[in-house]
DNA sequence: TAAACTTTTGACAACGTTGTCAATTATGCT
DNA sequence: AGCATAATTGACAACGTTGTCAAAAGTTTA
């Protein structure tokens, strides 16, 4: 492979005048620039981004660390957001799964650092409270997805409160005044912010809660199955059911379906993820709250590439909004 | 952060000293290895990869060029195979989604090769024939789940007749001599390949070919629910049916079930893809043959990373065979 | 004990760039 | 024209590591 140092020769001039048309210095005469750029092209020259690496002391990398992303299909969206994202500011994603595992977290942290990475994004496949290595601090790093525990890294998360609220205040806006919400297990970012939501709506509308109404449960089919029977059975059971996630959703279809009632028009269902391959392939399509997977690994890398400084600081928390997917069973 | 220099001075030895006990050459003291690691250790030193990478003029980078991979979920699994064995060989992979755009293509090569990468893998979505830059072969590389038309480059797909083959044998072997093919588009590999395999298994059990019993269409759920319900009207309907892929299966188990028949006591039914969300949540669950995606991408990295070169030569393919995964349709 | 090894260590160059600074050349101003 | 200033170019060091080679120290052999 050529180098700058063949160009010049084959250019006639010295390597720092290359290296001053390769890096767009304003200070070299047209004539130059054009025996140089001629040159690079005869030889099919490439610039060395190692050495340049090595001398500027910084990398155009950025690690992307995940739990299990890789794997899961939804969450990838952030992958792909990151990839974008990094693509446009001329940065290369290093990514690495770590399954969980605390030793290999941190030896992909200790090798991200010692590739010199301009930061590191440390995002979890579903929202929670999260306790990454020590040396993750070495580098500019942001959590995403994800938060520490006491707080003091700055995360990109959903804002699941507004998802909840949104998702009640669509329903209301139906003419929904009997609600009912089948949400994940307690403790979790999403089922309690979630929560929260409704509970504001319902507020906003001064309809009292019920407790009845609300149930919580694992995250799959089986228990958005269970749980929507027994609403279905209440004495006064509810026009509307907000779902924990769309695999809820999908059992809750089985069980008002078992039951032949209709959706939407017996029961509106709204669900939460938008997982493309279950809400866009039930019939009818559910609507559902969507999580901004791809903007969350989008801003996450923004943030890192210094573009986006701008409302998160250390320790700050971004919450970025769940938009409403309207389909059909609503 | 600290450098080799600054660990040389800590411990009182020159610093080539401490590069060989990084790289644990064989001629170090113990004495003077030991008070090496104590100075590695109480600087918090690391190693600069750039450094290095730059002096022994090759880096630990493979490219990873996808089409629309990281986007869909179901041959996601090309990533994770080859992150898996780019990580156990110590190698970061650098992967970038093309979207399939000619140009980005283009560039994306370019930027791989100026970062010195050690190999390129160009992995296509579904398997098909390709025409990858010109510059991908300026560095070692290989096609994954896709070849070159002229065929010159080493490429690692599926085994789509083998496929075929033994989906039909296992029906064959569960006593159906009645089997019909809703299969994918022509012209494709993966719909040529499997409709070979089934032509032969057919041959194999002394069946005659019929063609009424195969149809061709998209890859999509309405294609499925179409043709089986042609099928299904036969005269002498079939009493099992090979899919092109899982999403034509769920369409025929719609059919199936609008027209009253039972999975898989009055038609058994395979797939293809073992896409886990439509196969694994079928009921009952559908006996589909999976895609080797995680072992494309992993036999990828590690060909590149020289680990198995004995099977490929430039120009030679190898096929992976597609396992059946054995649920309750079949 | 001297010679002939082998092991251990260090001095210095090299990898391919960019940064610094000085030298040269061109341009504008009086 | 002569001087001051700006634009253009080049020489050389530096980035942090590993490779090469030679020197020093230790070990075996005769």
């Amino acid at each position: 492979m050529a180098t700058i140092k063949d160009v010049a020769a084959h250019a006639g001039v010295s390597f720092k005048t290359v290296s001053r048309v390769i890096n767009r210095h304003p200070h070299v005469t047209d004539a130059v620039r054009q025996k140089v750029l001629r040159a690079i092209e005869d030889l099919d020259y490439r610039p060395n981004i190692v050495a340049r690496n090595m001398r500027t002391r910084k990398t155009e990398y950025i690690g992307l660390i995940t739990d299990q992303i890789m794997t899961t299909p939804f969450s990838g969206a952030i992958i792909k957001g990151a990839q974008e994202a990094a693509w446009t500011n001329g940065i290369m994603l290093l990514t690495v799964n770590t399954d969980g595992q605390p030793e290999l977290e941190a030896a992909a942290v200790n090798m991200l650092l010692e590739r010199q990475v301009a930061g590191i994004a440390y995002a979890a496949m579903f929202h929670k409270a999260v306790a990454p290595p020590a040396k993750l601090t070495e580098a500019p790093c942001i959590l995403v997805d994800c938060f520490s525990a006491n707080g003091e890294l700055p995360a990109i998360v959903p804002d699941e409160k507004q998802g909840g609220y949104d998702a009640t205040r669509h329903l209301l806006s139906r003419g929904h005044r009997r609600i009912a919400m089948i949400n994940g297990k307690r403790g979790y970012p999403g089922t309690e912010g979630r929560l929260n939501g409704y509970r504001k709506a319902l507020e906003g509308a001064e309809i009292d809660f019920d407790e009845e109404l609300v149930c919580f449960g694992d995250w799959w089919q089986e228990d958005g199955y269970h749980h929507a029977r027994c609403l279905m059975k209440l004495h006064d059971p509810p026009t509307a059911i907000c779902c924990g996630n769309d695999r809820i959703a999908m059992g809750v279809y089985a069980a008002v379906h078992e039951l032949g009632a209709r959706i939407p028009e017996d029961v509106a269902v709204i669900g939460f993820d938008n997982m493309e391959v279950i809400a866009a392939h039930l019939r009818p399509g559910l609507t559902t709250m969507a999580l901004p997977y791809y903007e969350m690994g989008q801003r996450a890398i923004e943030y890192l590439t210094g573009d986006r400084c701008d409302d998160l600081q250390n320790g700050r928390r971004i919450e970025l909004p769940c938009p409403l997917i309207q389909r059909e069973s609503t």
